[in-house]
RNA sequence: GGGCGUAUAGCUCAGCGGUAGAGCUCUGGUUUUACAAACCAGCGGUCGGGGGUUCGAUCCCCUCUGCGCCCACCA
């Protein structure tokens, strides 16, 4: 190093030329940095690095049929925190993104969207074209193949949408990296899992009750049901014993009595217990039926004696089950009870009392039923109103009923204590943010009642891979089904044709049927992490980022997608997923209830990302813990404005003011500068230890706090010393420290602000910002062990000098002719070190002493004003 | 009914054994050549109630109350 370091700008290591422009402003930087980072593949992954390298995410894919609101925008700024961190400490990120286009929302949107229902029957149209004016209650008819296609159709535009949404927001993810759920990618690998669940023995198919949606015809899972309350009213009726003496039940169902196979009390209970082994005749239809016990009845609820019918609830399946009852079905799957007159049934009296029910949905037949009721005598005093519990599928809005069905499953515990704990076990090896979501985790796992129900009876999906034999009499022969080869992945039984038969032979006598069902939404995204990560067609880089180390997602769904994953990963992979879970909370409105859109109260993310900017919402969103809720709050997005604006002016004064460009640590001299960059590499550790932790917002904190504190205090402090052209050293160590504490502090925002970090990282530094490295102490060079406590001193003593300026009411740039600082020893000789730049910041032009005073706990200024000049 | 979380300034939140912190809001001031969508200064809290442990509790324990969420709840 033979050059002299007077001249800045000249001798500066900086690698290009430093171009400030004259008024930096956010508008415009989301588009410039968009496109660059794009064309320069600033965050592809690089896949030939080592598993230990890597750092790999498992993103929630959103639903592109539904719309972003802000609670996602968080939410997935908080992955992308993370994911800038580890790029910045030298990891290749694999951070891949994926849209869930799988299932029914894709189904209801494609219906609404284009005025058509999917009806299995019809033929493929190949030129068919939606209604010009969809009117969604006059639904057109189309063929599943036009059905499906329309659903593809809809979905890549919904993607585009959500990927700019994305981009913008700052996201870095490697859009080369992404992946769809219902993609032919997606149902290769959907259809491999399961059928090697099923060579092992952990799917498997079962016609059992099943829990039932009758809107969309389906059945669904344990995991989709949600109690909410809804109205109903107790009947209280008569039963018959033999000798005619009435046994009363309460029911709220009383369009089950037809469906009645036992009375249920328990064995404890004496008013019943007389009436064990007995049996009554149920009113209305005269059908009879035993009087059993059971544990499970509650002697307190209701008369204390339950009807038990197959089927009304999930206790009545297990007391089918245990106290092996007989199955009497009338609710058929369209939630109507059945046209035919029961078999059970029998007399003229019962038959044309069914009549009377045959055909209608539940909710008339109960108004039936009371009437027959009535006219039977058996219903006692009038029915009474009621606010009960019901199960609805989670996107339903009418009560599920249960009916039996043969559906496939896959084992996760619900029906076995090894499993169940191999369960829990993973998720005692995943580290959960916050730490207290494991609850959630394993209260799910320990209140399993069933196994996982993956088919569903549905059209826009992953078939599963697998065809029947018909027999003779063309009947399907479910115990030996014909399952796809690997290597045909992916297959659509519904228009391929199984090995060994040819197509003319589907649906006839001694040919095949191809199984009708898809699997449910969240058999698919329970494989995000083999999707995303090339599992069984790309093995080498399925070995780079499997398991994953961070699952990021919402808390409500720890019972659906991330168990699921856990699920399959642990077949599958004989694995663990993921090391860590972050779960993210929700954003709430200012009233603190959740948004939602049928309560009008969502923000929409455009809109702020447009009038705020992305880094002020980033920001916003880095102030969020994961999961803790939030209530959304406009004025806070001011504020990360500010913060960004601040970014930019601060680099401006720095780098085009006072023109410190060069990073030239070992030219730091100064006490206060040194005692700067000593702080400054405290907050580089904090900020550190913060982010391995996953604890972005204390990251963010304790960097923003300095940021702060170096313009408000430190830049007005040595402003003077910096400008100065015949300063000498203590310019150039001004400068150094201006330098090196800005390009430091650009990284550390980098995460949270990536546009004006990146913008001014591109006034002076070579790449992006994104691609350097994560500061460190030795980026500081010796000054990074200063005492930082002679920064704190100096401060509290131009906070004085101002303090007594702004109670006098006068300018900052008012003369003081007289001041003296006093405290403790030691604070006043560390302020002392600073009192040329005191003596020029605070305008002093008289006296300036520094007074010990060891009565005083801390610094205290006195000052004394020029004149005020009259007129 | 079971469980988890939470309760700190008007608002949003830090802190967590040694008698309280930030930002926003509010009030007053400064039109200082980085920034007026700025800057400077200031007001503002018996840390939900009640017990207990301790020399000392916002912090630990018990209990009550409010709020939020998860699970269960269809007789």
């Amino acid at each position: 190093m033979t050059e002299t370091h007077q001249q800045a700008p000249e001798t500066s290591t900086a690698p290009h030329a430093v171009v400030v422009p004259d008024k930096p402003a956010l508008e415009g930087l989301e588009d410039k940095w968009v496109a660059q980072w794009d064309a320069d593949q600033t965050y592809a992954f690089d896949r030939s690095r080592p598993r230990e390298e890597v750092y790999s995410i498992d993103t929630p894919p959103p639903t592109v049929s539904g719309s972003l609101h802000v609670g996602h925008v968080f939410s997935y700024t908080h992955t992308d925190l993370i994911a800038r961190f580890q790029r910045m400490r030298g990891k290749a990120v694999f951070y891949p993104m994926g849209w869930d286009d799988n299932g029914l929302p894709t189904e209801r949107r494609v219906q609404n969207y284009y005025g058509v229902r999917c009806d299995p029957s019809l033929p493929y149209e190949p030129d068919l074209t939606p209604p010009e004016n969809p009117d969604p209650r006059r639904q057109v008819p189309v063929s599943r193949p036009n059905f499906i296609e329309l659903c593809e159709e809809l979905v890549v535009e919904d993607e585009k949408v959500f990927e700019q949404v994305w981009r913008k927001l700052g996201l870095s993810v490697d859009w080369k990296q992404t992946y769809t759920t219902a993609g032919s990618h997606a149902r290769e690998i959907s259809q491999r899992a399961f059928l090697r669940n099923l060579a092992r023995g952990e799917a498997y198919l079962a016609e059992a009750p099943t829990v039932w949606d009758v809107t969309d015809r389906t059945a669904v899972a344990q995991a989709e049901i949600e109690a909410r309350e809804y109205p109903g009213a107790y009947h209280r009726v008569a039963y018959h014993r033999p000798d005619g003496t009435p046994v009363h039940v309460e029911t709220t169902r009383p369009e089950l009595i037809v469906s009645a196979v036992a009375l249920i009390a328990h064995p404890d209970d004496e008013r019943y217990q007389p009436l064990f082994g007995t049996t009554v005749t149920s009113p209305v239809f005269g059908v009879e039926i035993p009087v059993v016990a059971h544990h499970l009845a509650e002697m307190d609820k209701g008369a204390g004696i339950a009807m038990c019918c197959t089927f009304g609830d999930l206790t009545d399946v297990q007391w089918w089950r245990e106290l092996d009852l007989p199955i009497r079905t009338v609710i058929g799957r369209d939630g109507r009870l059945q046209r035919e007159t029961p078999a059970w049934l029998s007399g003229q009296a019962a038959t044309a009392a069914y009549e009377r029910l045959a055909g209608k949905t539940v909710f008339s037949a109960r108004e039936e039923m009371v009437t027959l009721l009535r006219e039977a005598g058996d219903l006692d005093g009038e029915p009474k109103p009621t606010t009960r519990m019901a199960n609805f599928y989670e996107r339903g809005d009418k009560p599920l009923e249960i009916v039996a069905t043969r559906q496939w499953y896959i084992r996760n515990g619900g029906r076995d204590e090894d499993v169940r704990a191999q369960m829990l076990a993973h998720g005692n090896e995943i580290t959960w943010l916050p730490a207290h979501m494991k609850v959630r985790f394993d209260n799910w796992v320990s209140g399993l009642t069933g196994d996982w129900l993956i088919s569903r009876q549905r059209f826009f999906g992953i078939p599963f891979p697998v065809w029947y034999p018909l027999d003779a009499d063309g009947e399907p022969d479910h115990a030996h089904p014909l399952l796809a080869g690997e290597a045909e992945l992916p297959v659509d039984p519904s228009t391929d044709t199984p090995r060994g038969y040819t197509e003319d032979q589907r649906g006839k006598p001694n040919g095949f049927i191809g199984d009708p069902d898809v699997m449910d939404t969240w058999a698919t995204s329970s494989l995000t992490p083999q999707i995303a990560g090339g599992w069984s067609v790309d093995d080498d880089l399925f070995g780079r980022v499997f398991p994953m180390d961070l699952c990021t997602q919402a808390h409500e769904i720890i019972r659906t997608w991330l168990f699921s994953r856990v699920v399959r990963a642990h077949y599958e992979n004989h694995a663990t997923p993921w090391t860590h879970a972050m779960l993210s909370g929700w954003i709430l409105d200012p009233d603190r209830k959740k948004m939602s859109k049928s309560k009008g109260n969502v923000v929409v993310p455009t809109e702020i990302l447009d009038k705020y900017g992305s880094d002020a919402v980033r920001w916003r969103a880095a102030t969020v813990r994961p999961g803790m809720d939030s209530p959304f709050d406009e004025t806070q997005m001011k504020v990360g404005r500010r913060l960004a604006m601040k970014v930019l002016n601060a680099s401006k004064f720095v780098l085009g003011g006072v023109g410190a460009t060069a990073l030239n640590a070992f030219e730091v001299s100064e006490p206060v500068d040194c005692a700067l960059l000593g702080r400054l590499a405290t907050v580089i550790t904090e900020a550190t230890d913060a982010f391995e932790a996953y604890d972005y917002t204390a990251a963010l904190e304790v960097t923003e706090r300095f940021f702060w504190e170096f313009c408000d205090d430190y830049l007005e402090l040595v402003k003077e010393r910096a400008y100065d052209p015949d300063g000498g050293q203590g310019t150039v160590s001004a400068r150094a420290t201006l330098a090196l504490a800005l390009q430091v502090q650009l990284r550390l925002l980098a995460p949270f602000l990536p546009y004006v970090t990146e913008e001014v990282w591109s006034w002076w530094q070579e790449g992006s910002i994104h691609r350097a490295a994560w500061p460190t102490g030795t980026d500081l060079g010796a000054a990074a062990a200063a005492d930082a406590s002679t920064l704190e001193a100096v401060s509290a003593a131009l906070i004085g000098i101002r303090g007594a300026k702004s109670q006098a009411k006068v300018s900052m740039r008012h003369e003081l002719t007289k001041v003296t600082i006093s405290g403790p020893e030691a604070t006043v000789r560390a302020a002392e070190l600073a009192a040329d730049d005191l003596r020029k910041t605070g305008r002093i032009t008289g006296e300036l002493t520094f007074g010990v005073d060891e009565s005083a706990t801390e610094l205290s200024v006195e000052a004394e004003l020029a004149p005020v000049a009259e007129g």
